[in-house]
DNA sequence: TCGGCTATGTATAACAG
DNA sequence: TCTGTTATACATAGCCG
């Protein structure tokens, strides 16, 4: 279309490939748009033009979200994985940190403490007493 | 373009309506691969037919999630909050839970007292002899 | 229902200001 | 560089088999 067929390849004179993608972009939101009315599709469409600005098209009665949680559900394909992984991680991690913490504050009241062996028991003693003598200091 | 014009609004005959979305389709998803082509331009094309169907196109050299990443920079807008909320707010309650050990522990080791007052340190001592006792005994 | 055809409406490449 | 124009290539609505 236009005056002269071109092939579908970068274009390499800078300014001609901006102007294009201008056109193209309008045209192309356009159609997104008339699909959706036409025939009741649903639809996302996010372009980053190479200079970073951003255009987006998304079908009324919906939200990129809706569109992401059924693209997910349809594909199988995991979205936000690497960011749940993450904060999954961070959670397992502070739940053991936890757990030990539990299991220390347990020992120091004198909570469970039938597992620990001699030694075990000798240590905890010892924090007691010091922890005991701090505080008596402290009172006084 | 073809026979006639239309208007842009929903085909009714829904036979019309599915050749149409198929003939679109196929159009969109061709202009999308163009405009990358062409323009540099990066772009993410979800399409859900009213069937169910899905199609997508994704720029090469990225992926929907760096798209979405960057939408979600671009436009502030969050896409996954609401997921990701429930696990930021399990790890705040967490941490909470955590420091809140963190404390009691170093106060049953004697360590930073120096902010409890009478009642707190009576208690405090109670709990070291409670344990001290129970451990005794066991050791015993 | 479907794939292909083609007349026609659109989109747009090149150009102009 | 930007906006508008225009000749042309392209997309597609209605058909046909």
């Amino acid at each position: 279309m236009g005056r002269g067929k071109i092939e579908i390849k970068r274009i390499e004179n800078s300014n001609n490939r901006q102007v294009t993608y201008s056109k193209r972009k309008t045209g192309i939101l356009k159609k997104a748009r008339e699909i959706t009315v036409l025939c009741d599709a649903q639809l996302s469409l996010i372009i980053f033009a190479a200079s970073g600005k951003m255009h987006e098209y998304i079908s009324p009665s919906t939200t990129l979200i809706d569109i992401l949680e059924r693209y997910h559900k349809t594909s199988g394909k995991k979205l936000w994985d690497a960011k749940h992984e993450d904060l999954n991680s961070e959670i397992d991690r502070m739940k053991k940190e936890n757990d030990n913490m539990q299991i220390e504050l347990r020992h120091l009241k004198g909570e469970d403490i039938n597992s620990l062996n001699y030694k075990e028991l000798m240590t905890l003693e010892e924090a007691l007493e010091c922890g005991l003598t701090g505080v008596r200091d402290k009172r006084v």
